[in-house]
DNA sequence: CGTGAATGGTCCGGTTCTGGACCAAAGGTT
DNA sequence: AACCTTTGGTCCAGAACCGGACCATTCACG
């Protein structure tokens, strides 16, 4: 801390605290899961003793997160055999501004951050061989999310279909970046006004996008992905000042 | 999980468990800050209950994890006015290959990861109006690397080139994300063989860069890091087979 | 030389998390 | 109908963590 010209300005920020006990990291996680859309309305959860040993947590620790998701209304529970935990999620009305506006330089951060990790994503998509499966999945989440007329349905689909791009990506440490970005921006993605023009701005490089990787136009799936950011972001900062 | 066409992939691999208890994260977060250079030898820590604060953990919590440092021979302590914890830490020699092998599709998932982040916080760090300070502190950082003879000092100052290039950039996200690139990294790191072609070529490449991100070329930035990612990628790849 | 400030060392009560055992409900199987 | 399997519901003892108070040591300053 005393001697090298730089030090001072490093550690302070190396050496953060990771906010969030157990029971809060793991509601923030669901909860994240079904406002991206990766658990759909509809979609169970696994048995209550499989997830918790996925999520890495103790059974009662989850119990208690599923009872804070019980009292929010994003999920039911029935026991017995057959029974579990299903998520009861209608897609919210996008312009109510849930939470209100978060610190500008999160939002700032988040976006810059993005700019960076989703074309990543993209191009690391593009330069790998991708199986029957993968492809067709990415043709179906673009699909879906064309064809997603409701605007809350689309914003749910939209991060599926960036969430499934990181995915076929293959690395792990850049899937969780994405999630991080999109957990991020999330409330306020809410908030992009949705104008047809938007909706099909956006589609398009959509398209752009997902035909890059299919072809594995790398480079072009970059840039695609750039410019689809620059675009939303444009919208975002116009909300926040 | 039942529904949808892809659903199967993403849940899985987006609710992943968080790992370590704040005693674990905390001494990784130590020793990782030290094993990157961010705490040179020589470098005193903020007093603990500053120290702790800042990492959000009990004091009790990080006294654990400083006595475990401490028992790894990375610190020493001592008390009263004037007191505190110190880094002793005397760069290894590389190609002691320290842990061993680790997975290998870790290696690569991180090898990845890092050819998408770095270029992006160069490329980033060119778009920002740096400070004075900032300037002098990659000039600074570039020269000490460029100054290291023995092997295991050079190592870490390149670490610390590269973490303050994340930093100028100015998003805390980024920098994290550079972070656990290199750390993931780290130990493999000193397993590069060190011949003075590959360090000759490691110092055209930095100079390239911090040139770039200097003069505001973003993208020659980019692009410069990206080949700096692919000639340290080759060389590993090569060493894992 | 004494006194105060800075810093690590120790201890304790309360809360959360864990890991496990056991209970209760619901649906399938014989 | 009787029984078994799956799944959520409940409880408990031990460990980890927190946060706060207090002790011990060292150095600077008057």
């Amino acid at each position: 801390m005393t001697h090298p010209a730089g030090a001072t300005h490093l550690p302070s920020v190396i050496l953060r605290h990771t906010p969030g006990n157990p029971f809060e990291t793991t509601v923030e996680q669901l909860a994240t899961a079904i406002r991206l859309g990766v658990l759909v309305d509809g979609d169970q959860l696994p048995p209550e003793r499989e997830l918790a040993e996925q999520l890495g947590v103790a059974r009662n620790t989850l119990r208690d997160a599923i009872a804070a998701l019980r009292d929010a209304g994003l999920v039911t529970t029935r026991r017995g055999r057959g029974g579990g935990t299903v998520v009861t999620y209608a897609a919210p009305a996008p312009g109510s501004a849930g939470t209100g506006v978060r610190r500008g330089a999160t939002l700032l951060d988040a976006l810059d951050f993005r700019r960076v990790v989703e074309p990543g994503a993209a191009w690391l998509a593009a330069t790998r061989e991708l199986s029957g499966d993968q492809r067709s999945w990415l043709a179906t989440s673009l699909r879906e999310t064309s064809a997603a007329t409701d605007p809350g349905v689309h914003r749910l689909a939209d991060s599926r279909l960036h969430l499934a791009i990181a995915t076929v990506s293959g690395s792990p440490m850049l899937i969780e970046a994405v999630t991080r970005a999109q957990a991020a921006l999330g409330e306020l993605l809410d908030a992009i006004p949705v104008l047809r023009k938007n909706i099909q701005h956006s589609h398009d490089q959509h398209e752009a996008i997902v035909g890059a990787i299919l072809s594995g136009a790398a480079e072009d799936a970059r840039t695609a992905m750039e410019e689809h950011c620059d675009a939303t972001s444009a919208l975002l900062r116009g909300l926040i000042g």
